[in-house]
DNA sequence: GTCGAAGTTTGACAGTGATCGTACCTTCGC
DNA sequence: GCGAAGGTACGATCACTGTCAAACTTCGAC
């Protein structure tokens, strides 16, 4: 047991702030993970990114992308699945991931 | 005489870099300078801006915001005139600007 | 020339955040 | 149960950055 959150708590878009997205999105392994994410189009578990960090390090970098909005996470068995919340960043600010991941990336 | 910069360095576009651009802009205060220029429309002296720090805490702000290429610096007497380079953020990193101050704007 | 206004420079300080290693906790497979 | 894999939690560094005060510079007005 433990009581340890299996769904760990995730911001509403309503509560999506410039200020944390933008705190969040400056660190550029934190950009890496997102632009992954997007260029993926899956969800990814932690430990499937290609970035330079320890483990505890990445796992900073997740909590903090998940508490600015950015990615959802859930658990499928003991691995941990990073979703991007595209729609979501698009709701609360139009145009700032397309910005900042280059080419707007056309999906219809 | 003196070797003083009457005009500091600028950034080209093809020097924006978006790391930098994004550390400039993750700053409230300097967003808030930012946000200043662009609903003026006009430029504005170092000593014209509203915001809630002391002169030579602006300099550094100023500074910042120059070498990321998001102002344009020049003295016009004693005063040093700051003005947004909107067409060149909007050239380099397109949506950028307009995601991060709300509403794009529209100037037609 | 002298004074004041406008900024800059310098140095110091405090807070924050990225980083890591180690220990710990779950879940899966056997 | 046991072990391993995948992550998390906890401290502890360490560098960077925002902040200010004080001293200095430069230009304009008189």
């Amino acid at each position: 047991m433990g009581a340890m959150a299996r769904t760990p708590p995730h911001p509403e878009v309503s509560e999506f702030g410039l200020q944390q997205v933008l705190e969040a999105l400056v660190d550029p392994v934190r950009r890496s993970i997102v632009a992954q994410l997007d260029a993926s189009g899956t969800d990814i578990p932690c430990g499937g990114f290609d970035i330079p960090v320890s483990k505890s390090t990445a796992t900073h970098h997740f909590t903090v992308l998940r508490e600015a909005g950015l990615i959802r996470q859930y658990y499928v068995g003991t691995s941990r699945m990073n979703s991007l919340r595209r729609a979501d960043m698009d709701e609360a600010f139009p145009g700032l991931l397309d910005a900042i991941n280059g080419q707007p990336v056309r999906k219809t």
